[in-house]
This record gives C-alpha cells, structure tokens and sequence, in this order.
DNA sequence: GCGACAG
DNA sequence: ATCTTGTCGC
C-alpha cells in the first residue's frame, strides 16, 4: 500500500516549470471529476512564512460535512524552495502542502487549496499540481484573480460569475457572504466546475472563506507564531 | 513595447 | 505572504 505522494520536482528554469504545468494542466482535466455525494469530509490547506522569508508553514485541517467539525489537523515546516512569481505560485508551496496532506492519517475525499487551479495561464495553478500529485479531487480558491475577468454580479450569498480568459470559461467569482468580495473558485484536479462551487458553499458558513482553507490559514500561522516544526494531531 | 501579475 | 497604527463598519 504505496500512499506516499509523488514529488513535486522543482524546476530548474522558466521553460521547464512551463512544461510541467501544461502536462499536469493534461491530466487533470483527464481525471473524472468527483461527484460531491460521495464526499464525506473537506479538507483545506494554505501556508503561511517566517518573517526572513525564507521558511513556508504548509498546514492542513479535514473537516466533516455537513457540520464542519474539525476530524484532524497537520503541518510541515520547510525551507522555501522557489521564489514567489505569479504563475508558479506552486513550486513555492505547493511541495510543503504535499507533505502535509500525505502526512494525515487519513486522506480527504476533497482539498481546498488557497489558491487557482484552473483559472491560471497555463490551466494549472497550484490546486491542479497538489490534486495531480496526490491523486486528491482538489479545488482553488483565491482571493484575487491571476488570469480572465468576471463582470460585476449580486450581493446575495451563492451569486456568482464565470471567469472568462481567452475565451473559456475557467473559474467562478462566487459570493460567498453577503455584500463581500467574491473568491474566486476553479477546478484542481478530478473536478468540475459546478461541484468545485457547490463545495465552496457547503463550506462556507458566516465567514468570506471556506472553514476548511480558514482552519488551514489559522494553524499556519500558530505554528508560525510558535515555532512548531512538524506535528500531526486529531 | 506596455501593463498585469494567486500567495 | 510579511512589515505595520489607527480606524471605519457591522
């Protein structure tokens, strides 16, 4: 029983980055999407860094549906591998959040990642890569846009708006609360757009972000905050 | 060439 | 993302 995830290689250039995306951007879409009844449990996962810049925090929190409650919590700290440079925003975290995910008990039926997944230049942000190498049902979600547009939408809660780039439709602009900005949400790996939003809003309670990325957020930074270097707890 | 550019 | 004070709004 081999659950170890596949690495994510880091890339020595521009050029070889570029192919990497466009064959995982490939396969993910190749993948049959998941369907959100055989979905018991969410998970979320985002990263935080130390104020040199120079170690990434990568947590990850499993919540159960539909109540939210919270089944298992991890975290990996590790040296930053990559610079921060919009479009391969993956090399950067995505290697941590890997470990972190792989390092659960017990693997999620679906991840949230902090992030794009389709909505990206290349079709395949940083929720594709880690739902690609895990062989996870994965979804973006992000709080501005890297690539497309969406025209302005309602202020109700569950409105959205699809996110046009070169003339497909690659994301959507959902609100998730009330008179808030929107986040943008876009299909990882084995998704599919609808699903990707309805997972969103099953997730979503009285906060802007899902509880499972929110979860994520808040124990990356704890763990930042404390110093703690790795850790796995229920 | 110019502007835009997840976290 | 991170460094930072006060401040506006629900």
């Amino acid at each position: 029983m081999d659950e170890r995830p596949l690495p994510l290689k880091i890339p020595a250039s521009l050029d070889e980055a570029k192919a990497i995306q466009e064959a995982i951007a490939r396969a993910a879409e190749t993948a049959p999407p998941v369907s959100l009844d055989e979905v018991r449990c969410i998970a979320g996962a985002d990263a935080s860094y130390s104020p040199d810049g120079r170690t990434v925090h990568a947590a990850v929190a499993v919540l159960g549906l539909p109540d939210l409650n919270v089944l298992e919590r991890c975290w990996v700290s590790r040296e930053v591998p990559f610079p921060y440079m919009p479009g391969f925003f993956a090399f950067r975290e995505g290697p941590a959040i890997i470990s972190a995910v792989g390092a659960l008990t017990r693997q999620p039926d679906l991840l949230l990642v902090d992030g794009h997944g389709r909505a990206h230049p290349r079709r395949a942000g940083i929720a594709t890569h880690v739902g690609f190498l895990l062989s996870i049902p994965t979804v973006g979600v992000a709080k501005q846009l890297l690539a497309g547009d969406a025209v302005e939408f309602g202020p109700a809660r569950g409105s959205s708006s699809p996110i046009w780039d070169r003339g497909e439709i690659v994301g959507m602009a959902v609100r998730t609360k009330a008179g808030s900005r929107p986040v943008y949400v876009s299909a990882g790996h084995a998704m599919d757009l609808a699903t990707a939003v309805a997972a969103v809003l099953a997730t979503t309670g009285t906060s802007r972000i899902p509880a499972p990325v929110r979860e994520a957020h808040r124990i990356s930074r704890e763990v930042r905050r404390s110093h703690i270097t790795f850790s796995v707890s229920p």
